[in-house]
DNA sequence: TATAAAAGTTAGGTATATCTAACAAATAAA
DNA sequence: TTTATTTGTTAGATATACCTAACTTTTATA
């Protein structure tokens, strides 16, 4: 059985190095991403060591063993499932949803999980567009972009805004855009990559600072037991 | 901010002091219904006292004060909210809810309390029959009492069982009685204590031993903000 | 009422997860 | 390639929540 915060470290490890591009995750870093200081990190990390959930040597990068990641993924499936249900069924925002995910995620109940996925009819993404890993931790991956890198003539979907700002989201709103919304990409001006995007059947015309603060994804890939065997491919 | 442990401590208080017939609550009650050493709880008793949450003077009785009172009944709402969630929406039987509930009462959101409150229409009792408070800390108070013990021609609400043999609880089943049906005493054999019970409509009869493994509630009072006050007028 | 039993308290110790401060190793820069 | 900077480690300290063992107070009973 792991404590909450082993729990949290295995999340954290899990996130690092999907996202840092694969130049193996360091005691600094986790240290920083879980708000406490090195030292801190640094006798978690003899822990999980004795646990067999990390490989590490000392100066050395740390890595997650194949159990370690299993309990990760299993961590980040609830935490997605959680966000699910309170934007779903208990009509949280968006923005609202996180902070109380990261209690719920750490409710040990396998029963508990799989009648919550099964509640909410197997989702594939949480609110904010991040796929939810299946029971056998098999998960779609989306890369997310701004939209003024997708090219012309594709489309994506809509998953978060960067600029929160109330101003930046009214227009949003103006233009009849919204999470999940499909967007097709129609044509974009060279000279100031003015785009002209269609969404809901309405045609609009958007400037590069706006396509630059909307996230959206495109292809997905799945990634499956793979991820756990050894380095992820998709890297 | 109460830690997982003193909002166990808390709600354990509320727990005994209400069943235990007034005579107040002592360390050693309190360390066994929360399977520790009467030294570690009269640890938490001082810094319980210090946070201003119980009353207690050396050697002398604990009682809660008003707000140790507030914060136990919000820990039990949360409690018996989940476990109504669990039983209704995700289909948990009745004897699973509460391990799950004991963790879940703990996440801190009151907007997530209030939100599932109302998601789940106001429940007034949890599928265990005991009163869920609302979010001023007002519940209906039901005392629970065997099939035995209710008087002929008055009719009461089967919650529980006591007997959980797969083989009585067949039985139960036989007769056509669930949680929450509604049970009409018809008669009574004065010999041998057989009941005629009507239940949906069918009439049955029953013996002592079966009458004194189903529990009911008969009749409902509030309980409202004067159990916070000073003492439970119920008791 | 004296004494035995039960109930409650204190002192000192452990494990977890955190910290600061000092030090060591690895990496980057001059 | 030497030095400075960043990164990582160790040692020692703190707070929480628990323990055991010894002691004290209260209560029940002979």
């Amino acid at each position: 059985m792991l404590s909450y915060t082993e729990e949290n470290y295995l999340k954290a490890l899990f996130k690092i190095s999907f996202d840092s591009e694969m130049n193996g995750v360091g005691t600094n870093e986790l240290a920083t991403t879980l708000a406490v200081k090195p030292a801190t990190a640094n006798d978690m990390l003899k822990k999980l060591k004795e646990k067999e959930l990390v490989d590490y040597k000392k100066y050395g990068k740390i890595t997650l063993t194949i159990t370690g990641k299993k309990k990760a993924i299993d961590i980040i499936r609830k935490h997605r499932l959680w966000e699910t249900f309170l934007y779903e069924k208990l009509a949280f925002s968006w923005d609202e949803v996180h902070e109380v995910a990261e209690q719920l995620e750490h409710i040990q109940s396998e029963k508990l999980v799989d009648k919550l996925d099964e509640f909410l009819e197997f989702p594939e993404f949480d609110p904010h567009g991040d796929p939810i890993p299946t029971k056998k931790g098999e998960f779609k991956v989306q890369f997310k972009k701004t939209l003024s890198d997708v090219a012309v003539r594709s489309s994506c979907k809509m998953v978060a805004v960067k600029d929160n700002s109330s101003m930046f989201l009214q227009y949003v709103a103006k233009v009849g855009l919204g999470i999940n919304n499909e967007i097709a990409v129609l044509s974009k001006q060279e000279y100031d990559s003015i785009m002209v995007i269609e969404v809901n059947g309405v045609i609009s015309s958007v400037s590069q600072k706006f396509a630059e603060n909307i996230l959206v994804v495109c292809n997905n890939c799945i990634v499956g037991q793979s991820c756990l065997k050894a380095k992820c491919e998709i890297k």
